[in-house]
DNA sequence: CAACTATTTAAAAAGCTTTTTATCTCAAGT
DNA sequence: ACTTGAGATAAAAAGCTTTTTAAATAGTTG
């Protein structure tokens, strides 16, 4: 398609403007091996650079924060881990580098590439800062849920992509469950323009 | 009957493959005495070999746990108890013999045999591991309940002979109810013979 | 006269435990 | 007044608990 013809298709449906930060990335990963996970707390307690934790008899992950990327995780001993916290997906990928080399140090054997999954990703955002009529949209989205006395926000599940959305009368969001920045993208911008349709917007 | 018509009645209606393993037998004993609990409590609660545990308050049997055999029963001033945890008949009689033991040791005078009564046995057991369409068996089994969100096993209430079948979608089943082990085989049989004819089965 | 107290046992699904993160409202405690 | 925490959302990991069924026993409570 030519230029001109795109310029003039903007022209005639201008972008919806919003904003939108990635503030976590959920990912799993496996390393395929086992983890000694009383001999890992045991090693690692005494670092200062480390938060360690390992309760088996309320939760069976070890759990393990590092400050450089601050990502936490939490270690299982069939050598799968679980990390939160990055802001983006190289950011998981150098948690993983580091949590590598940790485990390493505390005898654990790791010959595979590992194997990583980002499961969720959980953005903020805002439609330009245009507030929402949440009574209007509660009653024209379908599958939302909005009870202001046991939360703020309007709860609307998306089909497509299939994720979930917090919506709040100033006009910010959340969403969560996306598997790709994409996704995010499309989840806000598919809302975005349910939303116009209905009339949810103040202004 | 002769071999010869045997075998050919077998091949016109072959039996139906299915396997059992009785896993508790509960059995009501009446010793024709009383029990002095409180003796009883504070004699045995220094036996390792023993778990002993008495709270009239809550309960008024007197809990009595044997390592060999491996069973557990309640105990009661009046002279009764309930044996539970026994993996056959053989083994409620062996139990018996080992709790009168344990009990003339506090004091208790047994003259007469005890009177033993098989009251439930629980099996396990699979029909030569079908899978089973719950659903299905659902919509014809008459005195069935099946809700899975609740429970994920179907319900099934035999009237003869009279026990309950909980029945689950990987073909594995549980009956209880039973008084003989000769019940618990007749109870899979209608159930398997049952499940057959409404085509319950995925194959 | 039920229903609860307590004991045992299998099946399997679902729910809980923990971690992270933004959003906003209301409550409690400093 | 001011901060903190809980309320809701998604996702993975793995281990535990709850759910259901039957039966006897014998106390208490509704």
């Amino acid at each position: 398609m030519p230029q001109y013809i795109k310029d003039r298709w903007d022209k005639m449906t201008p972008k919806l403007d919003y904003g939108i930060v990635i503030q976590n990335v959920v990912a799993s990963i496996n390393l395929f091996t086992t983890i000694d996970l009383v001999t890992a707390y045991q090693t690692l307690i005494d670092d200062d650079d480390l938060f360690v934790s390992y309760n088996p008899e309320t939760f069976p992950g070890l759990i393990l924060k590092i400050k450089k990327p601050k990502i936490s995780s939490l270690v299982f001993s069939s050598g799968k881990l679980v990390l939160t916290g990055a802001k983006s997906t190289e950011m998981v990928h150098e948690g993983v580098v580091q949590m590598t080399k940790i485990l390493r140090t505390v005898g654990t054997k790791i010959d595979e590439d590992p194997e990583i999954i980002v499961q969720n990703i959980v953005a903020s955002g805002h439609f330009n800062h245009r507030t929402i009529n949440l009574e209007l949209a509660a009653l024209w989205l379908e599958h939302s849920m909005y009870e202001p006395e046991q939360f703020p926000g309007l709860i609307y599940r998306l089909a497509e992509p299939k994720t979930v959305l917090l919506l709040f009368q100033s006009g910010n969001l959340v969403c969560t469950g996306a598997k790709t920045e994409s996704q995010v993208r499309q989840a806000v911008e598919n809302t975005y323009n349910t939303l116009d349709e209905i009339n949810a917007f103040d202004f």
